[in-house]
RNA sequence: GGGCGCAUAGCUCAGCGGUAGAGCACUCGCCUUACAAGCGAGGGGUCGCAGGUUCGAAACCUGCUGCGCCCACCA
């Protein structure tokens, strides 16, 4: 009673019988008799199908593997720990195509170092996004007419937490869409009660170390958005304004100043000039009359103004711009507020009630008829700050935030990347993270918000404030309120290595997977995100000691996914890819695949459509592979046999996936994902699958090979076994899907999830594969074998003649040898059934190489051979001329070194045989058409 | 305004001191009994420009040009 998928899986095992390949592990034979319905039904049906369809096998194969619990990291395990958090996703909307990337790549670290025997985690979990949250189910609830202030608090927070059980549930299943091995019984979410425990806990030390405080200070205020913003949440652009100039006072006590911001001008409270600026000198200290207002204000002498600038004079606003409170506060100005937390103008007068930036044009046009303008620049372009969340112009405004002082945090972050305890990939990113740590401003972070984290601070009557830590009692009693700010969502993410695991208690967990590995992300979040966590990680964890309170070990930044031509994707661009549609029509793996091949360290991933379609073929490649060593009857599970009793194609085949292992280990190290990809695709696909898979079909099937017995055949039947067992392996990690389909099928095993990674394992691991045999010999006769091969391929394609049609051909030196020792693997792979006939090894053995011999009397084309050879004969003398040019020069002997000088005198010699061979085939040649007689 | 980075085949990119590479696209020939989502062969690049260092430069240095990105309180 199973359905049809299962039905195929069987069939696949079936294949392997054991009169084809002799030998079968117990498991393959269990399935066998389990259903023996199917295997008498033919082997004709119950082949797997010429193409792999990933739609049904992801769901089915992912849900097996939770239920297998291959994901859950054991707190007790004796293994080394590996682990990662993940950088939580905003449960504001689903996951686009840059979370795609991040996850394929920490799903290939994490899945290659469980197979390698580590006690891996991959923690899962999202982000509250505080503002961003809000400003969601704020617009949810403008639709329905109502503001969050209709509600009131409690029915607002309530309102968010039901949207995040929606669209965090739409998170977490395309999580599962894409394979993410995550350990789904550690999920965690920055508003769970553990993690709020931690953000109060952070907050209480922090507070009492003195690292916390409350000031009144300007801050960038969205006047939409209405809350405080940090300054990383401010987005900086250009755009266009006018510069005016404007006449202050009259007569002797005039000065003119100049502002992008005209309406600020009904708060001056004062004018400063630089201190030795001898054009002011005189008006130091008087007061002049402000225009519009009938107030009179000071002239002060302040050192920031740059006496170069404009007119040197500048107008003082302190209550909004961060530098004029400055100013204010050096000489103790009044700050004026003169307009409200929506950028309207609260100062009085005409311009009450207006916008601030109706009130631009207002305040302008009073100020002209008063014939107060010297000047009009405009365009005039100059940075304007915007609210990252909605885009608004951030207002600076004057008001009462808590602050977290950062200078003494900030110098631990940069240090324990100085000193490497915490390393960067790639390295030049680190650059951004110092000139960021190393002068940072003090963090704002109360947000006037409803959705996060309340500020666990209480006032009192009589003006008391008490931090309440999470044991703590409120304080109760008439008078007392808690703060109704939240804290910035980046102080509970800055929390996520360790609030996650379980800190403040000393968990299992803590103690276990404390410090994680690896942190992956996108060098977006550089600022945001990491450069917070090592703030606050350092901090909290300092007991452990430096070397182990850092919240990571290695930062692996990627970049951006752009589109196929380079460009940022973005919504009104109208180029954005969803993950999801990819993975319908491709698949996960073909698209997981197609992100980590452009994943170079720190570098941007353009993706298209097309390209997802070349690594869907990829994929179906693989299953073709292992389709055809079903097939075959391929043996897995016994090994190989010793070199010796190994035909050329299977040592060369091992001892290049042994290069290729360890190849893959050392890129996987460096995070050089799209290595890892090239590597393993043009491994898969042309040796393994364009060369040493045809080369097998001989021994294979028994035809064309010299002796055709059966126990070479059965010895490649072990290598192919072996070879695809331990491909699939390596290949999982990036595609985890068709791997694991293929891998069980083709061995029986259980899961290839679980299986022993073929290269590296971890310290402790002792059963890892045993290394295959490096093979110089064998690779040099096959390099020879196919460089023979493709010589005639070539010629045939140039003279056009049909492949399997005979080939006149003389083979000399290493040539003849390897025809001698291949000759049917030879007449396999160049289609040649019948022996002898015009092609055999000749006689003459002058030199190594080919030499194709034209008979014009079965018409073949002469002209074509010499343009051929021509073309050859100019590049080897081109060759020639550059290595002789080189090897002319007394400097280079000398200086070179003698690798270098050898390689150059090798191929001097080459090309110099070169030469003498096209030219003796050239002069051998019949005149055009005058050989091809009427007998052709 | 400051800092960083990039300019290599039609497109997207790798290579970063010793014979110019990949994928896709393109041309030609093939339904070869694993795969036409395939097989075989091929065309295509004075490595942005100008100097310099070196026996040797796509790679290192300088300048220029053209693009990105990050940071930023110059009114």
């Amino acid at each position: 009673g199973t359905d049809g998928p299962d039905r195929v899986f069987r069939a696949l095992r079936v294949q392997i019988a054991p009169d084809r390949a002799g030998l079968v592990s117990g498991r393959a034979l269990e399935s066998t008799a389990l259903d023996s319905a199917d295997v008498t039904s033919g082997t004709d049906t119950t082949q797997l199908p010429a193409q792999y369809s990933p739609g049904e096998v992801e769901t089915r194969r992912y849900e097996g593997w939770v239920e297998a619990g291959y994901f859950r990291a054991d707190a007790d395990s004796e293994a080394p720990p590996f682990t990662i958090v993940i950088p939580p996703p905003n449960v504001t909307g689903s996951l686009h195509i840059g979370h795609a990337l991040d996850h394929t790549l920490i799903d290939a670290l994490v899945r290659r170092r469980r197979m390698q025997g580590y006690n891996a985690l991959w923690l899962p979990g999202m982000d509250h996004a505080g503002i961003a949250t809000q400003n969601v189910v704020e617009r949810e609830l403008a639709r329905e007419g109502l503001s969050r202030h209709d509600l009131g608090r409690a029915a607002f927070i309530e309102r968010v937490w039901q949207w995040k059980a929606e669209s965090g549930g739409k998170i977490l299943g395309q999580m599962r869409r894409l394979g993410d091995s995550v350990d789904w019984s550690r999920e965690r979410f920055t508003m769970d009660a553990g993690l709020s425990r931690a953000v109060q806990t952070m907050f209480k030390r922090l507070y009492e170390d003195g690292l916390i405080y409350r000031a009144q200070r300007i801050i960038n205020w969205c006047p939409r958005c209405l809350t405080a913003l940090s300054d990383i949440e401010v987005e900086h652009s250009d755009d266009e304004g006018e510069l005016v100039s404007i006449r202050y006072g009259e007569g002797s006590d005039q000065i003119v100043v100049a502002t992008t911001r005209v309406e600020t001008m009904l708060g001056d409270t004062a004018v400063a000039v630089h201190p030795d600026d001898p054009r002011y000198a005189h008006l130091v200290g008087r007061e002049i009359e402000l225009p519009l207002t009938g107030r009179r204000i000071p002239v002060v002498a302040d050192p920031h103004v740059d006496p170069e600038f404009g007119t040197g004079a500048v107008k003082v606003t302190p209550a909004h711009d961060p530098d004029d409170f400055e100013i204010g506060r050096r000489h103790d100005l009044p700050s004026l507020v003169i307009m409200d937390e929506r950028g309207v103008i609260t100062a009085g007068g005409p311009f009450q009630g207006l916008d601030r930036f109706e009130a631009r044009p207002a305040v302008l046009a009073a100020l002209r008829a008063e014939g107060r303008i010297v000047a009009e620049r405009r365009p005039y372009l100059h940075a304007v700050g915007h609210c990252s969340r909605c885009g608004t112009t951030v207002e600076p405004r004057l008001s009462l935030q808590w602050f977290v002082k950062v200078e003494p945090l900030a110098k631990a972050a940069g240090d324990a990347v100085r000193d490497g305890r915490v390393r960067i990939y790639p390295q030049e990113m680190s650059a951004r993270y110092f000139d960021w740590v190393d002068d940072m401003h003090d963090w704002c972070i109360s947000r006037q918000l409803w959705w996060g984290h309340r500020i666990p601070i209480w006032y009192g009557p009589d003006g008391e404030v008490v931090c309440v830590g999470p044991d703590d009692e409120p304080p109760l009693g008439e008078g007392w309120e808690q703060d109704s700010d939240v804290l910035d969502t980046w102080f509970s993410s800055g929390l996520w290595p360790f609030s996650t695991l379980g800190w403040p208690d000393d968990t299992p967990d803590l103690r276990s997977f404390y410090p994680t590995s690896v942190l992956v992300t996108g060098y977006d979040i550089l600022f945001f995100w990491v450069a917070r966590m090592m703030l606050f990680g350092l901090y909290a964890m300092a007991d452990r000691g430096p070397d182990d309170a850092v919240p990571f070990r290695q930062v692996a930044l990627h970049g951006l996914v752009r589109d196929q031509f380079g460009k940022k994707m973005s919504k009104t661009r109208g180029n954005t890819v969803d993950p999801l549609d990819w993975i319908d029509r491709f698949g996960a793996d073909a698209t997981r695949f197609t992100l980590a091949r452009g994943a170079t360290p720190g570098g941007d991933v353009a993706v298209s459509e097309d390209w997802v379609a070349g690594s869907r073929n990829f994929c179906n490649k693989l299953w073709n592979a292992v389709r055809f060593a079903q097939l075959n009857g391929a043996v897995t599970g016994q090994g190989v046999r010793p070199s010796s009793q190994l035909t050329a194609p299977d040592r060369w085949i091992l001892s290049r996936l042994a290069a290729v292992t360890a190849e893959v280990d050392a890129l996987f190290e460096q995070f050089e994902f799209a290595k890892v990809c090239d590597v393993l695709y043009h491994f898969a696909w042309d040796e393994f699958c364009d060369w040493y898979l045809e080369l097998a079909k001989p021994v294979l099937t028994g035809t064309g090979v010299t002796g055709s017995d059966e126990a070479a055949a059965h010895a490649t039947r072990q290598v192919l076994g072996e070879v695809l067992d331990r491909l699939l392996r390596l290949i999982h990690p990036l595609l985890p899907f068709v791997t694991e389909e293929l891998w069980t099928a083709l061995t029986g095993g259980e899961s290839v999830v679980v299986a022993r990674w073929p290269g590296q394992t971890a310290d402790g691991a002792t059963d890892g594969l045993p290394p295959l045999p490096a093979d110089p010999a064998a690779e040099a006769e096959i390099s020879a074998l196919m460089r023979l091969v493709t010589e005639v391929r070539r010629f045939r394609s140039d003279q056009g003649l049909r492949p399997g049609q005979q080939v006149p051909a003389r083979l000399d030196g290493l040539g003849a040898t390897v025809l001698a020792q291949h000759e049917g693997r030879i007449r396999t792979l160049l289609r040649l059934s019948e022996p002898g006939a015009d092609f055999s090894p000749s006689a003459s053995l002058h030199a190594e190489g080919v030499t194709i011999e034209l008979d014009t009397a079965v018409g073949l084309d002469v002209a074509a051979e010499r343009k051929r050879l021509t073309k050859d004969l100019a590049a080897a003398r081109a060759d020639i001329e550059a290595v002789e040019r080189k090897l002319a020069s007394p400097s280079f002997v000398e200086r070179a070194p003698a690798q270098v000088v050898g390689k150059n005198r090798d191929r001097l010699a080459a090309a110099q045989a070169e030469v003498a061979r096209l030219t003796e085939r050239l002069a051998a040649l019949p005149a055009d058409g005058a050989a091809v007689s009427g007998t052709a």
